[in-house]
DNA sequence: TATTGTTATACTCTATAACTATA
DNA sequence: TATAGTTATAGAGTATAACAATA
């Protein structure tokens, strides 16, 4: 067997093991978030908190849902004070999105105990492993970027 | 500073780091699946092909959901030619589902996909950084399942 | 009586179509 | 006319409560 076809199966089991653990990972840590709010709420949330003064539009585009969906959706996050709708500055057709402080806090609250959970399951490893994930780690960036 | 200080510094920022990537490997996996089903239905379905001859109140069990929920979804999947309700071999209150051959080809599919991306993504870190990954799969695994 | 599954009903999230205000 | 956002309405997924069949 030539060395391409060693390395392409090879590859292959890599992708399957790691789409196992990934999606049983996330899935776990989704549990640990807290529920105070769906995932609709906080993705669009974390949305706004990652490009300040979005409009709506922006957002929903961003999330890969339609308008009247995002429309529903801030509306409910408005209410809760956890962001703020507030007029465009040159354009009265459109709205800017800001958070509110509660609204920092609370995902501020959620990122902290996944990673506390992640952190107690890390704490669980030798160090020897703890080594290798610290070298995965920049590389799992990348590979979840491109 | 401390040892004990610097390791615990150093794990939080891992935490961190994974929490991120691992979230959003997870969701770009999840959009390059296909979207014949929703999430809820390639849950169920892929819970019914990991243990065979599952109940519904299992099912509704395992999957985290009401049994009512599951009684919709099940119609669904039925209807659409994915499983099969048959009785009970012992207790004619319950049911036994099955995945069809259908079934069965459409979650190998699904997963083949989302396979297929990440050893895309795979393919293009260097040699070094896929052994990385080899050595750093089986702890994950080990940290997604504990 | 207790258990398994289903039906009835309501709430959330999503969508498309139609509408309002503004450019 | 075109664009940004909202309102109207409907379909899917979830829940709780009530029910039927069986143990």
């Amino acid at each position: 067997m030539n060395m391409q076809t060693s390395q392409t199966r090879s590859r292959a089991g890599l992708a399957a093991a790691l789409r196992v653990s990934i999606s049983r990972l996330s899935r776990r840590m989704r549990a640990e978030g807290g529920h105070s709010l769906s995932a609709t709420q906080i993705g669009a949330l974390g949305a706004v908190a990652r490009h300040d003064a979005l409009t709506p539009g922006e957002l929903a585009a961003h999330e890969k849902v339609q308008p009247p969906s995002m429309t529903r959706t801030i509306a409910r996050l408005e209410a809760d004070g956890l962001l703020t709708r507030s007029p465009h500055p040159t354009d009265r057709r459109q709205v800017v999105l800001s958070l509110t402080a509660a609204g920092d806090k609370l995902l501020k609250e959620e990122r902290r105990r996944k990673e506390a959970w992640l952190a107690q399951r890390l704490a669980e490893l030798t160090p020897e492993e703890q080594s290798i994930l610290r070298q995965a780690a920049p590389i799992l960036e990348r590979l979840s970027h491109g």
